[in-house]
DNA sequence: ACAAAAGTGTTCACCTTACACCCATGA
DNA sequence: TCATGGGTGTAAGGTGAACACTTTTGT
């Protein structure tokens, strides 16, 4: 969180330095305990929870602001990003809360400050691991933490719609491309792997088929070692094969579940 | 094409109607004599060819502008129009190109002037019946008229870029949704519809295959009718039955070819 | 009769799906 | 030894690709 008196200046002097009218939201998926979570921060001024975002600098691109919001709330270089969709309805950010943020701080703002505009947003989706995310409140929020997908507390303007089409655009690459390169550690087992895919897709998979399947693809590498300390029988370990996933992900080649 | 005085009354009042930083740009694709067309405007002052563009109204969603741009450069209404992409990077629209459009009207044009800031570009597809559509010039063109796809000119900007992801996005669009139903008259021969597909993925289908399965699909209905003055066995007209053919399109149910 | 293209059927290879069987491990 | 989950195999059904055969029409 800022002071009163760094707000002012972006309230104020904003318009300088991002693009007017346009905003990013990104909506960050992590997995655990066969969950997932989703990256949400809290609002100042009026509490309320919304996706991570931000505005794009005068001299980045638009990814590139995608990426740099994303780095900043979670730690992480180098994540999975996805521009999925734009939203643009005309009344999406026209609501209380847009003046109630900033009046909070200068009662008397006008109405034609470039945070009250109507603003376009484009919507990006990141997969991460939660473990290496270190949760960064920013400017304009309080708070940032995980929360349960299947939990959500209500959403600031058109957000919970957003994620909703983020989770429609993740399955629909899953089916077509590899996917969890980012949501687990280097090292994973099979049913791990699976776990994820149930997650996403909200549905079971039967297990030998879908380890199969994965092997033939070619992108993962058995190693020697197994995991250790369980009760059952000692699964092997994999990891991602960087090299063929990467070709992998620009074919278009679709494999589906 | 408009006046002096009217593209001026664009250049300096523009702001006040459209959002700034953004514009729509739509990649038309028509089909004719087994070939993809693709609709250019001719921009004024510079003669270079580009997308149809355009502005968004303050008053408009983004899909809307689309929409209107769309109609405001063909007639039509209710065109199949799917947002595919941004293209959002910082030097996209800084050429020299940008200021001779309008310096050819006001040679002493602000720099800070709307029309030369930095634009982010909704990228737009849309598939169309060569036959309904009228080109028609707008405010920043004085020629519009459809290119054969495989003989195009150089485009303004980064327009061929766009070009080339609206087909990949089309392409994609083809395996996973039944289209068709824009591009071809009400009644059609299968063969047709093949050639249509043959013709977007840029490669031969089998007959009797092709033929089995869109059938398959249900959602087209054989008329008594048949196509007369051929030379060849009378083949059988169709025509889409459109209620499942808009629920296949919002089933996530893929079919591939 | 012939050329051309429609309409239809057959075969084969491959993939998906469902499910079964045995194995290794810690309690 | 038993419960648990891992690793692997197999049979059934479906799908796509390739291709062949027959039909209809105008010349």
């Amino acid at each position: 969180m800022i002071s009163d008196a760094e707000f002012l200046e972006f309230i104020h002097k904003g318009h300088e330095h991002y693009l007017t009218h346009l905003s990013v939201d990104c909506v960050v998926f992590g997995f655990h305990d066969n969950q997932l979570k989703l990256l949400l921060t809290k609002v100042i001024n009026i509490g309320q929870w919304s996706l991570p975002g931000g505005f794009i600098r005068k001299e980045e691109s638009v990814d590139m602001a995608a990426k740099r919001i994303l780095r900043e709330r979670t730690g992480l270089e180098n994540i999975f990003l996805e521009q999925f969709k734009v939203f643009g309805s005309v009344e999406r950010n026209n609501t209380p809360d847009t003046k109630r943020i900033v009046q909070a701080i200068d009662k008397n703002i006008n109405e034609k400050n470039w945070l009250l505009q109507r603003m376009v947003s484009m919507g990006y989706y990141a997969l991460v691991d939660i473990e290496k995310v270190t949760p960064t409140s920013d400017t304009l929020s309080e708070e940032c933490r995980w929360w349960d997908l299947t939990a959500l507390p209500p959403l600031l303007f058109d957000h919970t719609d957003i994620v909703k089409d983020a989770l429609k655009a993740l399955r629909r690459h899953l089916a077509n491309k590899p996917i969890g390169f980012n949501l687990l550690p280097e090292k994973f087992t099979m049913t791990e792997l699976r776990r994820l895919y149930e997650t996403i897709l909200g549905r079971p998979i039967d297990r030998g088929n879908f380890e199969k399947k994965m092997l033939k693809l070619g992108i993962l590498e058995r190693l020697d070692e197994v995991k250790s300390n369980v009760t059952y029988k000692a699964p092997f370990l994999y990891r991602f094969n960087t090299a063929k996933y990467q070709e992998l992900l620009e074919a278009d080649t679709g494999f589906g579940f």
